[in-house]
RNA sequence: GCGCCCGUAGCUCAGCUGGAUAGAGCGGGAGCCUUCUAAGCUCUAGGUCGCAGGUUCGAAUCCUGCCGGGCGCGCCA
């Protein structure tokens, strides 16, 4: 690598790091006996300290284990050898500190160049951060319900969440797929379509109750309506005839009305994920698993072919009247029926089929995203997935999210399905707003549960975290407006043309600058941990940086380079909130 | 009984593939608007990281046991 790409390169966080690392390989290369070639990666870490440079590594700590040196002689030599050689001009000065960390003390140029390079990316900056190598094609199943009732709070959690993971893998370098599983089939929308059945009746004067195990949300009595609208009183002989037992309707009639309900319930979905910015790629229903294609023991389609390939390898057997999966064989606790005594399938079936197809499509990684009261369900999906080829139970990931609290005015409001008595997503974005809701959705790590505090998320004060960082990004657009008005000129000249030259860099922009090179950082931690949450929290941190700084830098200022370069900082910290917020499904607004 | 998750400041939580004196927000206390948005900022108090062992040069982080809380444990979905 030439001199003059390396010193770009060290515009930053990460190109410090692997210039670093060829100094390291190139030390212990050296050596007499050459260790493995397998190096940590040198990452680097900002101090807790000011004394502590201003930005640290520990690499010399874990590679003494694997060479046996002193890790202090080893951070010295790193530290003399890259200082005065590929480091040497951006970097002032070192010191090793404590057991053996290694820490640098920048000088003003690097931040001045990292700007200047942050700028000239955009909104690129951190796109792409994942090795090629490690990109794959992914496949993120959530939210999947079946369509007998509208999305609650636990719903928008994992809506929010899997998408804003969506958007994440995707600008890191993965090529992702968001899918709805639609589970349209089964006991529960038999017991929809009855449910459905009573209320329309209901709706014609003719008394017929819900069943007990049905649906009792009054939101089928506005479906109710609508099917009324449309088919009149097509259907009142039949359910006449039956009342008062839903449960006697005629099948044809009960399955026409099932199917009729799914589709209000489905365009409902798509009404409420639309407005929560959740775009689905691909909805795939469960009953079009049943139909069409090759058959085993009267099954067809994805499932028929799903047996097929079970039986081929052995995997099945019959008991007690029922076709069984041998799940033990792969770590589950006990064997799992997938053909009932009855003859219906299971459940459990359809997923195999379901998920041996995502497989077919060429995906090179499933995750699916589940409600925590789904957890028992996760063995007998990795021994499933262990069975069907290739065999490799890596490539499925389960994220387990925990449960939502509402609290209002401090307390939690319990919530029963039974008594109909639930907040939906509509009912909470009404509330406090998309804005709000994706935030707060994605402020805790997934296996944390979540309390959210309807009073808090409507207020405006910097209590309110959505509005703290909104507030940033609209007091920058303001700034760059003014600095617009006065100048009578471009607020961002072409990147490349950037046009301030090194300054002197005070405390507060040097701690903006390193917020702000951390970025690609933290787009790759919450790639690889599954984890929006941190980059919530780095928008917070990012925020925070960012009013210090307003209230201690004047960007309009008398020194016009120093202007030039605050202003840039205003620029590509305004960038990066922008990016951070839509990364979450967030709007960044230009004024509050 | 078994399985998964959680247990860190008064509250809500980060940090967990081992690294420096354990962080943030809210709440408590004291201040800051003639200056680009005070929806902001500064200072301050507050912690045996549930408990007990173990591994390690080094443990909130890894291992074992125990205690407390949440969620599950259907030929329901």
């Amino acid at each position: 690598m030439s001199d003059r790409e390396d010193h770009e390169e060290l515009n930053g966080l990460s190109g410090l790091g692997r210039s670093l690392e060829r100094t390291l390989v190139a030390i212990i290369s050296g050596e007499p006996a050459p260790v493995e070639p397998a190096l940590p990666p040198v990452e680097l870490t900002l101090p807790p300290k000011p004394e502590f440079g201003d930005v640290s590594t520990p690499v010399a700590l874990a590679v003494a284990r694997q060479t046996g040196r002193n890790p202090r002689e080893l951070a010295d030599e790193l530290g003399r050898r890259w200082c005065a050689g590929p480091g040497a001009a951006v970097c002032e000065r070192f010191e090793v500190a404590g057991p053996g960390f290694l820490n640098l003390f920048l000088s003003d140029g690097w931040y001045c160049g990292a700007t200047r390079a942050m700028l000239a990316l955009g909104g690129d900056h951190g796109r792409g951060v994942l090795p090629a190598e490690r990109r794959q094609k992914v496949n993120i199943e959530f939210v999947s319900v079946n369509p007998t009732g509208p999305l609650h709070v636990g719903h928008a959690r994992y809506a929010s969440m899997g998408d804003a993971l969506c958007r994440l893998l995707a600008f890191a370098g993965h090529e992702v797929t968001r899918e709805f599983y639609v589970n349209d089939f089964g006991s529960q929308m038999v017991k929809f379509g009855q449910s459905l059945a009573a209320r329309y009746a209901q709706r014609l004067g003719i008394p017929m109750p819900v069943p007990d195990d049905g649906y009792q949300g009054d939101y089928l009595l506005e479906v109710a309506d609508r099917l009324i609208d449309e088919v009149g009183e097509r259907y009142r002989a039949a359910v006449a005839a039956a009342a008062p037992d839903a449960t006697r309707v005629p099948a044809e009639v009960a399955d026409e009305l099932r199917s009729w309900g799914r589709d209000a319930i489905l365009a409902r979905f798509r009404d409420t994920l639309q407005r929560l910015r959740v775009p689905f790629d691909v909805w795939t229903s469960e009953a079009s698993l049943y139909a069409g294609g090759a058959t085993f023991r009267g099954f067809e389609g994805e499932v028929g072919k799903a047996l097929r390939e079970l039986d081929d390898d052995g995997e099945l057997f019959d008991a007690d009247g029922a076709v069984w999966l041998r799940t033990t064989d792969y770590g589950d606790d006990k064997d799992r029926v997938l053909i009932r005594q009855t003859g219906a399938p299971t459940y459990f079936l359809s997923d195999i089929a379901y998920h041996r197809d995502k497989m077919d499509r060429g995906f090179g990684h499933l995750i699916d995203i589940w409600g925590a009261d789904h957890h028992g369900y996760v063995p007998r999906m990795k021994a499933m997935f262990t069975a069907l080829p290739p065999h490799d139970p890596e490539r499925l990931e389960l994220i387990i999210g925990q449960m939502v609290n509402l609290l209002e005015s401090g307390v939690a409001r319990r919530m029963s399905k039974r008594r109909g008595d639930i907040v939906t997503v509509d009912d909470l974005i009404e509330a406090i707003g998309v804005d709000a809701v994706r935030f707060f959705m994605v402020a805790r790590s997934h296996d944390s549960t979540l309390d959210l505090d309807l009073d808090l998320a409507v207020e405006q004060s910097s209590k309110n975290p959505v509005y703290y960082v909104q507030y940033a990004h609209a007091r920058i657009c303001s700034v760059l407006a003014n600095l617009t008005r006065e100048q009578g000129g471009e607020t961002a000249p072409p990147h490349d043309e950037w046009p301030f030259a090194d300054v002197v860099v005070g405390p507060y922009e040097r701690n903006l600058v390193r917020t702000l090179a951390r970025f690609p950082l933290v787009v790759l931690e919450a790639v690889e941990r599954r984890g929006p949450h941190r980059m919530h929290a780095y928008l917070g941190e990012l925020a925070a940086e960012f009013h210090v700084f307003y209230r201690n830098c004047r960007v309009l200022t008398d020194d016009a380079e120093v202007a030039a370069f605050r202003t840039g900082l205003c620029v590509a910290t305004r960038t990066t909130l922008a990016k951070g917020l839509e990364l979450l499904g967030v709007s960044a607004p230009q004024s509050m």
